[in-house]
DNA sequence: CTTGCATGCAAGTAGGTACTTGCTTATCCT
DNA sequence: AGGATAAGCAAGTACCTACTTGCATGCAAG
């Protein structure tokens, strides 16, 4: 019974703090919206900022439940499978990570813990794509420095993330169904890592010309 | 003297509500950090809705003086340019942008004002990008679909966003400097769009394969 | 010189905020 | 049956919030 109001408690905290941010999460409102008197939310969390405290941990600790597999089969697939996920993993979360991230300013300790969702998402991409580089799916390694594959991921889980972000607010900047988008967002990060079949095969490829610098510095 | 006045809250105003948010924003405080009477700031204003709107308004409408040039001379450094000098208008605003994103949801009418910027940015990089196809600098374009080139637009300035938006929280997730960042961004989205030497001459690709289809479906 | 006008200052209004206290009621465990 | 525990309710505290009012001051144009 206890653990029940406890739970219903957090989760009005986080209906209300998603619509109206920290300061407009008052405790009146978050307790009528979960229903119970005003005074059993101070009983149980002590007070405002330690219930909204613990809500964001718990919340920000959910994070999509997919695992990029240890060795890549199908790189297309996987990796729309990843960015469906995390992309929708975000839409759902998208007002809370808006509040979050203007409670930055003035509560940089709630940062860790809004950011450790992301990161391990992020890791995951990296390991997977430095399977890749030792799989020998990504041709031309000896030309592309690793620099520039640590930025190809960067650039990838940054466009899932400011598409998820920015699709409802900018319409017009995204014209395309999520679903396309991802999948072409898919097929330029593999191709900026030389992992897609470029214009020749690589075995004709090979016998035309030895190596040609790819950059022009 | 009065338009010095109004200028100074107005500024007040925007460094209050950039730091503590629209709630956060009190009158009080907007008067303290301005240095005026806080009836000034009602008598000037009339209201603290009508304050934070106008300033918002203003800040929105400034945004990097840059211009992509209509022909394309040397797409890799002004396409750097045009990366590095929204990535630096972007941080400038950066604590502006988290504040105005949260608002988002109590405050609709604030979306459009706020999504102006961005969106003419884009627009330019788009009619830079129809450039590089019609001047040839893409190759491919006949397997190259439109929808792939309007995703590569936005997967680029998604990422230039996601960058500004999230470096300063997220050191472990942007591990190289932000100008060699937004450079290898700028390879990858050439590579993406088949406009950047691949690793084979054009001429020699030709004469050993006809055309490849480059999608797998 | 005096008539406006923008400002400062002190005070007040009406409501909201987090949080507390004292008391009553319902429930569960032994 | 009895005693601990958790909940509800009404009221109150001390402070903050946007916004108003009345009055005194300074300054600039007629």
């Amino acid at each position: 019974m206890i653990d029940d109001h406890r739970h219903r408690i957090l989760q009005a905290a986080a209906r209300v703090y998603t619509q109206h941010g920290w300061r407009g999460a008052t405790t009146k409102r978050i307790a009528e919206e979960a229903g119970v008197n005003e005074v059993t939310l101070f009983r149980q969390f002590g007070s405002k900022e330690a219930l909204l405290e613990q809500m964001i941990r718990e919340l920000a600790a959910s994070k999509a439940e997919l695992r990029l597999p240890e060795t890549p089969h199908d790189p297309e697939r996987e990796l729309l499978a990843w960015a469906s996920a995390h992309h929708q993993d975000m839409c759902g979360k998208r007002p809370l990570i808006r509040q979050l991230m203007s409670d930055f300013e003035e509560r940089p300790e709630l940062v860790p813990c809004a950011v450790e969702g992301p990161h391990s998402a992020m890791n995951q991409l990296r390991r997977y794509t430095e399977q890749l580089r030792t799989t020998g799916v990504i041709t031309h390694q000896d030309v592309l420095p690793a620099a520039e594959i640590e930025a190809a991921v960067s650039m990838f889980s940054g466009a899932v993330f400011a598409d998820g972000m920015n699709r409802d607010v900018m319409p017009v900047m995204f014209t395309q169904p999520v679903e396309d988008t991802l999948r072409a967002y898919v097929r330029i990060f593999l191709r900026g890592l030389h992992a897609l079949p470029e214009m020749v095969s690589p075995d004709a490829l090979a016998s035309v010309t030895p190596t040609l610098p790819s950059t022009s510095e």
